[in-house]
DNA sequence: GCCAACGTTGGC
DNA sequence: GCCAACGTTGGC
């Protein structure tokens, strides 16, 4: 039996918001535009299906934690890497060479907005690495321990 | 728009 | 393999 993770992962509102989710088919997107190589692969080693997900709003005027979600789908190559016209276009890639795969994710439960701030000021979560200064990561682990304060914050 | 922090690139 | 220069992230 495959332990199930746990993870937060960001996603800039203004591209796929949580509400955005919400209304594509079976509520399941790609995790398209990954170009980090620790992201990546957190998606292609470590993810299983029903991996627990915080869906994380970044790089917007209230960032912070929107819904919960699951990982859906295993990694597979990301499409956007082949698409020319895509801003997240690879010309190093190619189809039996791709760089980038990625999951999909798909809705759980809509939650209250939790905002970095409030996240900033739990003591209980003062380990989560995307607390952590100077990190990028787009895609961060989440401990047992932190996803059970993180669902009794959300779901409160 | 600023800028700290970090990742990537590429010359050597 | 080093490392300076450059690009990106993302909160503020």
């Amino acid at each position: 039996m495959t332990e199930t993770h746990y993870w937060l992962m960001k996603s800039e509102p203004s591209e796929v918001s949580f509400d955005n989710l919400l209304t594509l088919a079976n509520q399941e997107v790609a995790w398209f535009g990954v170009r980090n190589y620790q992201a990546r692969n957190f998606m292609m080693r470590d993810m299983v299906l029903g991996d627990g997900v915080l869906f994380y709003h970044s790089n917007c005027a209230a960032p912070g934690i929107a819904g919960l979600a699951r990982v859906s789908r295993l990694a597979e190559p990301d499409a956007t890497q082949f698409d020319p016209l895509s801003p997240y276009f690879d010309p190093k890639a190619t189809l039996e060479h791709p760089r980038w795969h990625c999951v999909h994710v798909q809705a759980v439960k809509k939650t209250r907005l939790l905002t970095l701030a409030e996240l900033r000021q739990t003591p209980d979560l003062q380990t989560l690495r995307v607390l952590a200064k100077g990190n990028r990561l787009s895609i961060t682990p989440v401990t047992l321990q932190e996803w059970k304060t993180l669902q009794d914050l959300l779901l409160r």
